[in-house]
DNA sequence: TCAAAAGTGTTCTACGTACACCCATGG
DNA sequence: CCATGGGTGTACGTAGAACACTTTTGA
């Protein structure tokens, strides 16, 4: 295929890219910028320095454009794996973008936007990565295209589905403490939950399971350790929730 | 811009297209088709009967390749209109189909799947509109491409919208008594709720409030009219929910 | 022996359900 | 006057919030 001329490229069928937000609890050995607000309670994500007009010089999605062989999910999987060097714990479509005027270009490109959860309990020693750079979400930088938009409706989502289901764990290693999942439980929705009721309601709502060890570490009574049970019905393919799960069950009224 | 060869566009970059899955209470004047279940509570949709390859012949979604001109949104509220000749009362962004076989051509299609909810309280006459027929989703023909996936997702989120929002009103019209709202809830969720507390959950809700008229419409004590207020937070943008703000807005613990 | 987090028990409230009962109307 | 759906009142059960209290550790 030949190259486009500038009207050709305006009026050209959209292309497709693909952009992943990808929160971790703190940033790998790699080098983070940014004042990092350090109270330990913010999340971080990889962003990638542009080297191409438009927006040469700023921070952007990881992401890149959908080539002709690969699923949407790959794409993100693999931009992913090529920010961190990880695989993520968990992966879900987020939205697309199509605006018109979004690219700043000529060529329109319409966004299909993931987000992904990954745990670094590996202790991930990370060998930088050329042009990716950590960053707060409290203290981003000046994103391109309308990448701060993706960044915010993807906390959004994060949140909204921290409250009704288990996600926040994906944060964490095999196994964990119920403490320490409250307090990435806590961070993700920006609220302080009493240890009792949330140990409470984590232990009934049955995503939990205690595998059989303690882990001591600090001057007080050592934890129980729990490993993260999958949910009952796996829905590859739910962007929407379903919420209200054991109300609507029992339901049948008169 | 010339046309490809076979190779040529088995490689080439995915195109992007646009479906929508438009759930209305009732058939218009059109031509329904396929046994409809007519307990009433059934939910219907259009569909496009193909007329090209591949699956010429069969039914599909209203949809079509997204214009270098238009928004994601409008290209789903234009093929929304040519398909029903109206406007959706509700409109939101459903999914990102985007496997690599599955338009069965060499040309890789990417669709983004809106989903929409029309009124056909104003009694719509339609002039039956060249291709197009209705039919109930719980009898529906075989489809096109993955469209039958398409369908089954949209279902689950309007049950599931259904469940912790307002959607549901958007079938009706203006002006609507809470005998109707409970039966379209009751309808798309597939159960029978107690007309008392169904009441009492939507005025406590304040999604609802009173018009000064009543309608009566059979042997039985009028009922009072009530129309849709808005919601507090107009999320434009937000395929994901927002549930649970009560709980979450007073919170804050010790 | 003290601080600090793990873990248990108990009360209180909000919300939804079930269900009994009155109201207004058309036939 | 009766069947039908609109509308009110009320008792019960459950889930979460608040908070008092015990347990186990390191320093």
């Amino acid at each position: 295929m030949r190259a486009l001329n500038v009207s050709e490229r305006r009026t050209a069928p959209p292309r497709v890219g693909v952009s992943t937000v990808i929160f971790a609890l703190q940033p790998p050995a790699g080098q983070p910028v940014g004042d990092a607000p350090h109270d330990g309670a913010t999340l971080w994500l990889p962003l990638v320095r542009r080297t191409r007009a438009p927006f040469t010089g700023r921070w952007a999605l990881p992401g890149g454009p959908l080539a002709w062989d690969t699923s949407l999910e790959e794409s993100a999987r693999s931009t992913l794996h090529e920010a961190t060097g990880l695989s993520p714990r968990y992966l879900e479509q987020l939205y697309t973008f199509g605006g018109r005027d979004r690219s700043a270009t000529d060529l329109r490109v319409v966004t299909v936007a993931y987000w992904a959860l990954i745990a670094l309990a590996d202790r991930t020693p990370m060998e930088s990565v050329e042009n990716v750079a950590w960053y707060s979400v409290d203290a981003l930088p000046p994103l391109a295209f309308d990448h701060a938009d993706i960044v915010a409706l993807a906390r959004r989502r994060l949140r909204a589905k921290a409250t009704y289901t288990g996600v926040a764990v994906r944060f964490l290693g095999e196994e964990f403490t119920l403490g320490e999942l409250r307090r990435v439980h806590d961070a993700v929705l920006g609220r302080t939950s009493d240890p009792a009721n949330f140990r409470r309601r984590m232990l009934a709502s049955g995503r939990v399971e205690p595998t059989g060890a303690v882990r001591r570490d600090g001057a007080h009574r050592p934890a129980r350790c729990y490993r993260f049970v999958a949910e009952p019905d796996a829905e590859l393919l739910t962007p929407a929730p379903t919420p209200a799960e054991t109300t609507e069950r029992k339901r049948r009224t008169s």
